[in-house]
DNA sequence: TTGAAAGCGCTAACAA
DNA sequence: TTGTTAGCGCTTTCAA
């Protein structure tokens, strides 16, 4: 199981171990006749060059630190998923971790990335508290959050427009007719909740409506808690003719609960997600929802870690992309604009 | 951006660097009062390991490769996920790639790996024609194999029992009284999907059934082949009161196709899938399945790795895991055993 | 209990 | 065009 070196190789060639490196990595300085010799030889005996000591002198190591709450959750794993091909097309593999969504275990990671010597960092940050942990760190790798907004943070980031998103979701319902939509899901910690709750405020207050508001009192979205939340909302008077979730976990667990208590989506009400995770396209569920970019916000993310890692760039960049409206099925037009419909228990 | 190294520190302390290195390493040759002493000066000078110096002269890396089809899968992203909780728990970090289930894609990715000088490997194979790629390589790293029976290949892997699975399915729908069972999504070039198929025939012909198979052309099973299949079949008269599906994205794709021509499930036709991806407890759908324990699958596979490599085991191990069936609500009873339903068009 | 020194496998500067 | 050599940051003998 001993690995062949480049001194067995030289050995073998009959040649100083440096030119067999030099055959390796492409260097100008020999000749093809020796270069082809080498190579040849290097097959022949199964050399692979050792990344670790290669890494140790060119002091890189062509990896990235990829910390995410956790890769099964599927707006996550999609995430993963195109970094990973990104890295890859251009040089570079991906040590992955899940933080549970906990500061202290980014933090910890962190300490484990740098140690490891990965050349950059993408996070996908639980909350704001992230960055005070992280904040002693940053000056040491370079770093690129994803899909948290950090507002004026002077850290690079990419991120979709949070705010943007809530108001075309608000306008897509009213415009369906709707004028009684509660904003379901809002979460405190999170910027990203923050700006998606405050983009529904204006919108509202756009259109002439007032704003209502389930708040999630819980640390993060899942679809356990959007059912606790709505079996707890659907016990009382239903006054709103759509719900807008502040995530698509949320609404999975809205529909969930709508089931239980023969509330019909869209029939009786509409829904409305956000994130567009693979789960809503699934047949039955039809959830319209605004989009992220997942794809994009990948290749951005990378894009602007590498351009940091190898340009050696000082600064920082805000990168906000565009959200999209998914039309999918669990949104239907209230008949007249004026008119009202009440579902739930009475 | 200088990373603080070990002589950095030494200097700090007035010691020699090899006093921090077993300060460090936890040596027993050192006293506790310049062990402390030491590890305060560390921390306050921010010191970290250099964890790949480290693996040169320990010639380990503390590194799993893990090389799954895509991370961008329910299962493969839950598998992904267990497989890094309990590599963590046992000091060991994953490089995660993806192989698009392409056996060229493999070799490479294993290349690489053993450049990276990973302590081991784990992949779920795109099928059997990955062993024989990668047969050269084995005998270079310590890899298990996982999810993908090589039946009585020397080379050690995890699996469920899929055999055993599928006659658990079959059983299933038996009680329920069904006695027309379609087995969907046949797929050549896995054993694993052979097995399925095996089960399924035997339980048939436990129980006198004739068993009737719609074939999977594709490579690989999704919703869109599931549904492009289904379609195909549902176009035709059918003459089954229940599908038993190769995979729950086989099960989806039907799922959707009947919804389109109004074959109500389970009322029409009763849908069993195999794998219980976490798509099939989402609301609305309810897929009864047979699961694949993905966490065992992940701790096993992880244990056996281990051990290979912390004791330069020579040998292999075949571990065959329990499946279950799980109950949701695709499936219903026929109502007397002798009865039968034909749905679909005529 | 501590220090000095070798060496892990490689790249790159310098010499020849 | 090729060989010699230093050194990347660490662990681990061997000496003291």
């Amino acid at each position: 199981m001993k690995n062949v070196t480049i001194k067995d190789v030289a050995k073998a060639a009959g040649v100083s171990y440096s030119t067999v490196s030099r055959a390796l990595t492409g260097s100008p300085e020999i000749s093809e006749e020796t270069r082809s010799r080498i190579l040849q030889i290097c097959k022949e005996m199964n050399y692979t060059v050792n990344t670790v000591a290669r890494s140790m002198v060119k002091k890189s190591t062509k990896l990235l630190g990829l910390i995410i709450p956790s890769v099964n959750n599927p707006f996550m794993s999609e995430l993963a998923y195109h970094i990973d091909r990104q890295a890859r097309a251009r040089g570079y593999n991906i040590i992955l971790c899940n933080s549970s969504r906990d500061p202290e275990q980014e933090r910890e990671l962190f300490e484990l990335m740098i140690g490891r010597q990965v050349d950059g960092i993408l996070l996908s940050p639980a909350g704001m508290e992230s960055y005070e942990k992280l904040y002693p760190y940053l000056s040491r790798i370079p770093t690129v959050f994803i899909g948290e907004n950090l507002r004026e943070m002077p850290e690079s980031y990419v991120s979709v427009d949070n705010f943007r998103g809530a108001q075309m979701g608000v306008e897509y319902l009213y415009k369906l007719g709707h004028r009684e939509i509660l904003y379901f899901g809002r979460r405190r910690g999170s910027t990203t909740h923050q700006l998606r709750a405050e983009g529904y405020a204006a919108a509202c207050e756009h259109y002439g409506l007032t704003p209502h508001y389930c708040n999630n009192s819980f640390s993060s979205s899942s679809i356990k808690y959007g059912y606790q939340l709505a079996k707890q909302l659907f016990s009382q008077e239903l006054r709103y003719t759509a719900i807008f979730a502040a995530t698509d976990t949320n609404a999975l667990g809205i529909m969930q609960a709508a089931e239980e208590v023969n509330i019909r989506i869209p029939g009786d009400l509409s829904l409305l997600g956000f994130d567009n995770i693979r789960d809503g396209s699934l047949p039955r569920i039809g959830l319209s929802t605004i989009e992220q970019p997942k794809k994009m916000l990948a290749s951005v993310a990378v894009e602007t870690l590498l351009d940091k890692i190898q340009n050696d760039r000082d600064g920082y960049s805000h990168r906000i992309l565009s959200p999209a409206l998914v039309e999918r099925s669990s949104c239907a037009p209230l008949r007249g604009v004026t008119e009202r419909s009440f579902v739930g228990k009475r």
